[in-house]
DNA sequence: CCTATCATACTTGTATACAAGTATATCGGA
DNA sequence: TCCGATATACTTGTATACAAGTATGATAGG
C-alpha cells in the first residue's frame, strides 16, 4: 500500500491487528520522524485513495492519533500537530509522575518474580543490540517499563500508560535507530541504567528507586529529544 | 432510540454530538450506575438494533468504552467490566496525582485569572444547587477542576484528564443526583471545598493546597464511593 | 475593479453490504 | 448414551453508498 515502499513501522509487532491500527501504528511514526509535516491536513479520502484501504479503517486510526494529541480532528481534514520539544518533555514529566507512583506500591510488594521477568528482559535487551537489532531492542525497552507498571495492577495507571505508550514506542524506535549508526556506545549506558533498575527494585530501597529513576530520565530525555531533533533536521534536509 | 423512553446521560450536554459520543455517553451511564449489568456481552448488532442506529457509531463508542476500560472488546462481543470499588478507588489516585502535579505548577504561575475564572464557576454552583439542578451543579464540579488542569497548559496532563474524565463525570453524576434527594446537606460542604481551593490557589501556598486537595478527595471519595455503592444496591434491587 | 451570490467539489457522519472467521447446535454414528 | 462432524447463525473488519453540511471559486452585477 501507499507510494512509499517500505514502513517506518515494524510490520511484524502488527501482523495480525487490524488496518486501523496499523495505519495508526505507520502515520504515527511517520508524524513523529518528521516525514509528514506539521500542519498537512490530513483528508480521509484522500489517504484512503494513497494506502489504498476503505475510509472505515481510515477513521479509526484518525480517532486513535487524534486521542494521543498528535494529530487535531477539525470541521474539515485532520491537522497533523506533529511533537514539539515541549510536548517531548511533557511526556517525560507524564512517565516520571506514574513510575513513581508506581515504585511506591512496588516497595511494598514481594518483586522476586519480578526481578526475574526484568532480567529476563535486560538479557533480551543485551543479545538485541549484540546483534545490532534496535528495533528488538526498543520493544524490549518498551516491555521493560510496562512489565514494572503492570505489576502494581492498577487499571487506571494502566490506561495512562496505554495512551502515552505509542509515542513513546515512537520516540524510542526512531531514537535507537538512529543511536545504532551514530552513537552506538549509548546502548551500553541504556543496559546499565536498566541494571540499576533491576538492582533497586530488588533491594527494595525507594530512595534508590527514585534516584535510579531521575537519573535515568535526565539521561534518556535529553536524548531521546536530542535524537528527535536531529531527525527533524534530517527529514527537513530531506525535503530541500 | 431504545426502549428506554429516558436517558441516564443530560441530553443538552451532547445536543450536536455525533451518535457516537452520544451513545458512548449514554452507555457509559447505564453501565457504571448498574443498569447494565456487569458481564453482559454488548453485541454490535443487538446494539444497532435496540437503538436503531447502524454499526458506525455503535463501533465508535464501543471502542471509547474500552479505552476508558469499561467494557473489553473480545472476539466476539464486548463484555461489560464496569467499575469495582477498586476501581473508583483508583481513578482517585489518578486524580490525585495529576492534581497534585497540577499545583506544583500553578503555585509558579500568575493565578489572578485562574482564580477569577474559578470563583464565576463556584458562584455557577451555587446557583446550581439553589434551584435544585443537580446535572448542573456536577457539570460545573467537574469544569471547576478541568479549568485548574488546563490552566498550566500541559498537553499530556491534559490528554490524562480527558481519558479519566468521563467516568468521572458519569460517577459525580450520579453521586449529586442522589445527595439531591437524600443527602442534601452535602451540597455545601462540596461548596466549601471549593472555596477553599480557590483561597489555597489565591495565596499560593503549596502546602495549603496540597492539604485542601488530599482534605477534598479523602472526603469527596468515600461520599461518591458510597452513593455508588448505594446505587448498585438499587440497580440490584429493581432487578428483582 | 470589487463585491455578493450561487454552484461545485470537497468534507464528515451514517447506513448498508459483504467477506471471513468463530461458537453453537443439531444430527449421524458408534 | 456419548462423541464427532457439519451446518447454521452469529461475530467482527472492511468496503461502499448516500446525505447533509462547508469551503472555495467562479460568475454576474454594481
Amino acid at each position: 500500500m501507499s507510494k512509499y515502499k517500505d514502513f517506518l513501522y515494524p510490520e511484524k509487532w502488527i501482523a495480525n491487528a487490524s488496518m486501523g491500527v496499523r495505519l495508526a501504528c505507520e502515520l504515527r511514526m511517520r508524524i513523529i520522524s518528521g516525514m509528514i509535516e506539521k500542519g498537512t491536513v490530513l483528508s480521509e479520502n484522500k489517504l484512503a485513495l494513497e494506502f489504498e484501504i476503505s475510509r472505515s479503517p481510515i477513521r479509526e486510526a484518525l480517532k486513535v492519533l487524534a486521542s494521543e494529541n498528535i494529530i487535531r480532528l477539525e470541521r474539515m481534514g485532520a491537522v497533523v500537530v506533529g511533537l514539539t520539544e515541549k510536548d517531548i518533555k511533557e511526556i517525560y514529566d507524564v512517565r516520571l509522575l506514574i513510575e513513581t507512583f508506581v515504585y511506591e506500591r512496588v516497595v511494598k510488594m514481594d518483586t522476586s518474580e519480578l526481578v526475574k521477568e526484568l532480567s529476563k528482559i535486560h538479557e533480551m535487551m543485551e543479545v538485541a543490540i549484540k546483534y545490532g537489532d534496535a528495533d528488538e531492542f526498543s520493544y524490549q525497552d518498551v516491555l521493560f517499563h510496562e512489565t514494572i507498571i503492570r505489576s502494581i495492577d492498577h487499571s487506571y495507571i494502566m490506561l495512562i500508560w496505554n495512551n502515552t505508550k505509542p509515542v513513546m514506542e515512537s520516540l524510542i524506535l526512531l531514537s535507537m535507530r538512529m543511536r545504532l549508526e551514530k552513537k552506538y556506545d549509548d546502548f551500553s549506558r541504556v543496559l546499565k541504567n536498566h541494571e540499576v533498575y533491576i538492582k533497586a527494585i530488588k533491594i527494595k530501597d525507594r530512595d534508590i528507586m527514585i534516584q535510579a529513576l531521575h537519573q535515568n530520565f535526565d539521561d534518556v530525555q535529553d536524548q531521546v529529544a536530542d535524537q528527535w531533533m536531529s531527525q527533524q533536521m534530517l527529514a527537513k534536509g530531506r525535503e530541500q
